[in-house]
DNA sequence: ACCTCGACCTGGGCGC
DNA sequence: TGCGCCCAGGTCGAGG
């Protein structure tokens, strides 16, 4: 689930309410997706600081607190929400499908595995399904992207057409391949590269190495297109996609090709076609993408 | 050094 | 209604 507009729109909607907050206890029923250090020395470890600041590279989130980042990342169907028992229930805007309701009141159940309590009893609750997802906890002095091996995050100034083109050198895997590459370009996921490929006209089994400097060019601007469209739109919810106060994305509504396979592409109405590729699949449109 | 593949999980959708 | 199969936004590590 969570591409960079998704964990993007997440860092957002916590924005208001988790900076200078004080984090008092954690309560971990589950603590499977903790990597490091040991689950156990959490509530010692946090208990206590206070966040200064909410980051992210890529479709990682970092939460900078006084002596540590606690880095923690989505996986396919983590949620973070921020809960204020002081709010008022919305009945009328429950999830479709998690029942879970859109406004700051994400109750806690079988798949909320972590919680942040804080000292005026609104919380941060952590919920992932499918338990993807991964909590670190590292020094400040850490340096982030080294340690985690992220490339360039679409979103700063590294990113231009000449990195994309000279990374995409690099490589003879397919182009979609490489652009999942997190090393590389750290954001992408199965989504936005499919749509940034239909968008400039790429086929996504090409070759990496063999994408021109112009090709590189119309990528990297649509790369910044699909990713700043899905943003605006408040991320692309297949499912579990909500953000920090359980809303609901809507940029799958924007999707021109992914998913849609077997349905006539938008520019020529031939149908989509579908193919695996880097081991994910894929859709394309035979004619538009060359 | 590079790449492909399966593993890690749970749940939804579909065909029978 | 129920079962079994396939599929899903993402990494990771083993092995070729």
């Amino acid at each position: 689930m969570p591409e960079l507009p998704e964990v993007e729109t997440v860092r957002l909607s916590l924005l208001p309410y988790l900076p200078g907050k004080t984090i008092q206890s954690v309560v971990i029923r589950d603590p499977h997706v903790i990597q490091e250090p040991n689950f156990e020395r959490y509530p010692e470890l946090l208990g206590g600081q206070s966040i200064t600041s909410l980051e992210r590279i890529g479709k990682q989130l970092i939460f900078v607190l006084e002596e540590s980042y606690l880095l923690i990342h989505l996986g396919m169907t983590g949620q973070l929400t921020y809960r204020d028992p002081n709010r008022q229930d919305t009945k009328f805007h429950r999830h479709h499908k998690t029942g879970l309701q859109r406004t700051l009141q994400h109750p806690v159940d079988k798949h909320t595995h972590i919680s942040l309590e804080f000292p005026d009893s609104t919380a941060l609750h952590y919920r992932d399904i499918r338990k993807f997802g991964k909590w670190r906890l590292v020094d400040r002095s850490t340096n982030v992207s080294q340690h985690l091996k992220l490339g360039v995050d679409p979103l700063t100034s590294g990113f231009d057409p000449e990195f994309l083109w000279k990374g995409l050198k690099k490589s003879k895997r397919p182009v979609k391949a490489r652009l999942l590459d997190q090393s590389f370009i750290a954001g992408l996921g199965n989504i936005y590269v499919d749509e940034a490929l239909f968008d400039s006209g790429i086929r996504p089994g090409r070759g990496s190495h063999r994408i021109t400097r112009k090709e590189s060019l119309a990528l990297a601007g649509s790369i910044l297109k699909v990713l700043r469209l899905g943003l605006k739109n408040g991320g692309t919810t297949l499912q579990d996609f909500q953000d920090g106060e359980g809303q609901s994305g809507y940029n799958q509504e924007c999707l021109l090709v992914y998913g849609r396979y077997g349905e006539p592409c938008p520019r020529c109405k031939k149908n989509l076609r579908r193919s695996e590729v880097g081991g994910r699949t894929s859709s394309w449109c035979a004619i538009c993408q060359k």
